[in-house]
DNA sequence: TTGAAAGCGCTAACAG
DNA sequence: CTGTTAGCGCTTTCAA
């Protein structure tokens, strides 16, 4: 392979005019300048990022940890961070934990052999003490589409007001008339948008019972399971007119079965998912959700997550601050701005709610 | 940072003798090996990569290269590679060429920099021409899910029999009865799966006339757009009574525009799409579809990968080949046995597919 | 303006 | 069994 040292030996200079010219710092007179770029491409020169990060202490490279990209939201939001990533000269490094804590520590373990500048961390895909172990120890970490609404160790973190989002759904169905209401919900990861749907309810002198609310891993699968739970309470309670899922993959799920059932959507049951997935706005019928800025929530995670490594890299004299002893050499982090971000979210209305038929 | 040299010292030997331990390689005495395991764990040692990886010019690192992950295919394929992938302790450089080839030319030559030991190569993300300039240099390359079932300059390749996918489709379609009958296809690129569609068909006596056959770009909104453009020919020719859409997410948009017109699926028409992702078994009728073996892909893709990365290390006295000056110094690869490996795809008939109601 | 030299952290021969 | 030494390719002082 060719090296600069091979490029001075041609050029018939020294090796760091060469990575002068190349990097462009220092000053080089014009005509070793044009020397050097010509061997440069005369050989087929081409820059060993290895070694240049070992000596720079950076990679330029993100890793994107998530839960799983079964579901749709996923690859949507991955897609989003990766464009702007590359924008800004970054590669992605894709993890996928597949939901498992055990499994995100691994991985996460071994990005920190120096693999990565930083890390954007999504849904619930690793568990928040680990996280906050490294962060405590200088690793830029960003938290993205995290499900509660605090910055647990003062983690920088970009999310939806999931709160918010689960009051528009309920806002929603009330306003459409609907009183027996049922919930479909990933607990406890979810639990904002189940807090936010239940405060709605309640305000308006709804309660929610037990039985009108069930589980779901955010799964279609799940969505199916749940919803069939939903419908076959049927002892004391009346089946409910409207269905919230709180997220539109589980909302599907939830629409198939009731479809299976025989029943109409919206018509006998009105569905509301939460997330606004593409494929959701291609169902028959449409599904009403409540929507996520995906790109905002992209542009807005990478945002702070480069702000920290570049204040790491210039803190740090361009060392990159690296998983260590951890004790006290390492400066404390400042708590600086609030390092929490919440983009709202909105209601879609689709085709997938209307008012119940009868009362 | 720890480095073994702290190690060493620490333990009051020498780097060596902490390399040797740490990779399990040479001899050390048990009483050593034990102070120094005891040293790195004490210290928090945490190895650095680049720098092995500088050192053994391999980065247990392979680029996944792949036209978009819109649709859900490649998101399906890419759990599924990336699973196996770490399975074999090997790290996924996800790259989204975004259909667009100077970009995937671009990011191919930044991974050049010895960033990664090999690519898989998916859907039609590049220009086979680059592609084919990299491999001659010795990269190690496997395409993937490769449009054309021909192996381009002899690189590995493992993908879909789309011819026999093509037929299957239409010899369903035939069975049921069907006799006019469209198809929407991404050409060129999905040449194969029109060909054997349309050489069934005539064999069966059938014309593909041009009317009958729409252009998508295989996105969800090609296919509606396209299934908008086949039900609209009206003048001569008789709306069919079945569409062929060569991937399932077009099949999904040419589903939701027969429903917005108000027809019927599969009453009115037919629709069979090819892939099976995973929604397509979820919507409302459930289609029917091609299926491709997903896992399988992703298995024999890996493995067909690995052993050229094995083979590049072995030969080449570890080191991995490089882009260089691409001269008769690389050592021609030898014409090794068959590199194409066809999977077979298969037909899931479900509910978007029935027998025309007339003829 | 250019060059020499010392790292970055790890691996790999080869001596002792 | 252990230590010494010489790289991997690039960056970065610091002299010349």
């Amino acid at each position: 392979m060719v090296t600069i040292y091979d490029i001075a030996r041609a050029a018939g200079v020294a090796k760091s005019t060469v990575a002068n010219v190349l990097s462009g710092k220092g000053k080089v007179s014009e005509a070793t300048r044009q020397r050097v770029l010509y061997y440069a491409r005369e050989l087929g020169y081409r820059p060993n990022l290895l070694a240049r990060n070992l000596s720079q202490h950076r990679t330029f490279t993100v890793a994107l940890i998530l839960p799983t990209i079964a579901n749709p939201f996923y690859p949507e939001i991955m897609e989003a961070i990766e464009h702007i990533l590359r924008q800004r000269d970054y590669q992605t490094l894709f993890c996928n934990t597949h939901g498992d804590f055990a499994l995100g520590r691994q991985q996460m373990e071994r990005l920190m052999s120096r693999w990565v500048d930083g890390y954007i961390i999504m849904g619930s895909s690793m568990d928040i003490a680990d996280i906050a172990h490294y962060f405590r120890q200088g690793v830029p970490i960003v938290l993205c589409d995290w499900q509660e609404n605090e910055s647990p160790s003062d983690i920088p973190q970009v999310t939806v007001d999931f709160f918010r989002a689960g009051q528009l759904a309920a806002e929603h169905l009330l306003a459409l008339g609907h009183r027996r209401i049922a919930v479909i919900v990933d607990e406890p990861q979810q639990h904002l948008r189940l807090e936010g749907f239940r405060t709605t309810l309640r305000q308006a002198g709804l309660e929610l019972p037990p039985d009108r609310i069930a589980l779901g891993d955010s799964s279609l699968e799940s969505g199916y399971a749940a919803a069939r739970q939903l419908l076959s309470v049927g002892q004391e309670l009346a089946p409910p007119t409207a269905i919230f899922a709180t997220n539109d993959w589980m909302a599907l799920g939830a629409m198939e079965l009731v479809l299976d059932r025989g029943l109409r959507v919206p018509e006998d049951i009105s569905i509301v998912g939460l997330d606004d997935i593409v494929v959701s706005a291609h169902l028959r019928p449409p599904l009403t959700t409540i929507a996520i800025p995906k790109t905002r929530l992209a542009q807005e995670a990478t945002e702070l997550l480069l702000a920290q490594i570049e204040a790491a890299s210039r803190e740090q004299g361009h060392e990159l601050p690296l998983a260590g002893e951890g004790n006290d050499g390492a400066p404390q982090r400042q708590a600086e701005t609030a390092p929490l971000r919440l983009v709202p979210p909105s209601l879609v209305v689709r085709q997938s709610t209307a008012a119940p038929v009868s009362s």
